[in-house]
DNA sequence: ATAATTTTAGAACATTGGTTCCACTTTTGA
DNA sequence: TCAAAAGTGGAACCAATGTTCTAAAATTAT
């Protein structure tokens, strides 16, 4: 197997060997989000996961030393697209209320149409302590990113004034609970769930 | 044990030792809330929530057949709670707002203090297929009712016009969502969250 | 081509978790 | 008071689940 750091992150300069190790647990996650969005990352089983990967459960742990390391792998890489997102969106825009519009539009495409673990970000107290300290740390930064920019708003008066960490877990918590109710198969695109839902909690804040 | 019927409800013109169990069965619930809201109703062992309860496990199941009514019957539980709140508020206030911040505000004290499963009303897909059609069918009665108020606001011009499933949805989400951060030794009280939500997700849809 | 390395899987292990058995105690009602 | 009913718990059962062992197949490098 590839040597990977205790933290799941390469050592040294990826080669091309190491690349591929890191797609193909990639690929395995993406295999795997299917089942995490019917039923969650905690009820979906190894031998579950290992076989919509097309692997034997054995094989699976070539890949992954432990459920948690797989769940972690999930995680990080989550919240790394996320935080991308933020940084993203504070470059694009200027107005408070576009960059949140941005970032929420960005969180919502992402939780409904980014197949690899998005539904797997919601399970962090499933980790044990070592590995969710590490990912409740990230999760935090991106938590705290999100909250500056809405009570910078209100300071600058562009947002009615109010508690801005309610209000950021507030809107985590209507984009998170959408892998709860979306289907693929169903009525609304991914691009017109984020649309309203950017529209309507932005709107929320302006005076 | 007292005879229930197989959904749960009690038979016939209630005893007082049915009621007896019934307010036995509650109590089991206050005493494992704590235990779901710690880290879910999956996670949290027929062992775990007898010992919170003060009783062996095998005890348990005097009282709940299995796992699955035990679940259930929270949920069911919840759901009537809830659906009391739509009619109290509408009974209460006339404008769509009013009505709607009285509901949100309800649904958030709900989630945050109510100890016997309020939580647990949020994994439905933990339930086997005949139980869950029963509690879906209900979820959707509550959902329902709240997507009417909206629609009904938009309609009137009470409202910015948007598409009202989704806006129930996300209103229901940033809600339900709260049940994973919040700590009853946390900064927040329960009635300023409730008054914070209802005042920004319904300033949201205010033209 | 062949040795070394990577990748794969069948079978089994250990633990957990829901559940049942059965006997024992407590409460209820006549 | 005493039999029936309600309530209780220790121990064990059994299926499911995370995981490891071992060895074989496929790939890569010399």
């Amino acid at each position: 197997m590839v040597p990977l750091l205790n933290d799941g992150s390469i050592v040294g300069e990826s080669s091309r060997a190491e690349r591929k190790a890191l797609e193909k647990r990639r690929a395995i996650l993406r295999a795997a989000a299917v089942a995490f969005r019917k039923h969650g990352f905690l009820a979906t089983g190894m031998r579950e996961i290992a076989s919509a990967a097309d692997l034997s459960p054995a094989n699976l742990y070539y890949y992954f030393d432990s459920k948690q390391e797989l769940l972690y792998f999930c995680q990080d890489h989550s919240l790394d697209r996320l935080l991308e997102e933020v940084t993203a969106a504070k470059e694009r825009e200027r107005r408070p209320a576009d960059v949140l519009r941005q970032i929420i539009s960005a969180h919502a495409r992402f939780m409904l149409d980014e197949l690899d673990g998005a539904s797997a970000h919601l399970e962090v107290d499933a980790l044990a302590a070592p590995l969710r300290a590490r990912i409740v740390e990230k999760r935090d930064r991106y938590e705290q990113a999100v909250r500056k920019i809405i009570s910078n708003g209100m300071k600058a008066g562009a947002f009615v004034k109010s508690d801005a960490a309610l209000i950021t877990r507030a809107i985590f918590g209507a984009l998170n609970w959408t892998a709860r109710w979306y289907r693929p198969d169903g009525p609304a695109q991914p691009s017109v769930i984020a649309e309203a839902y950017a529209e309507y909690l932005v709107r929320g804040l302006l005076k």
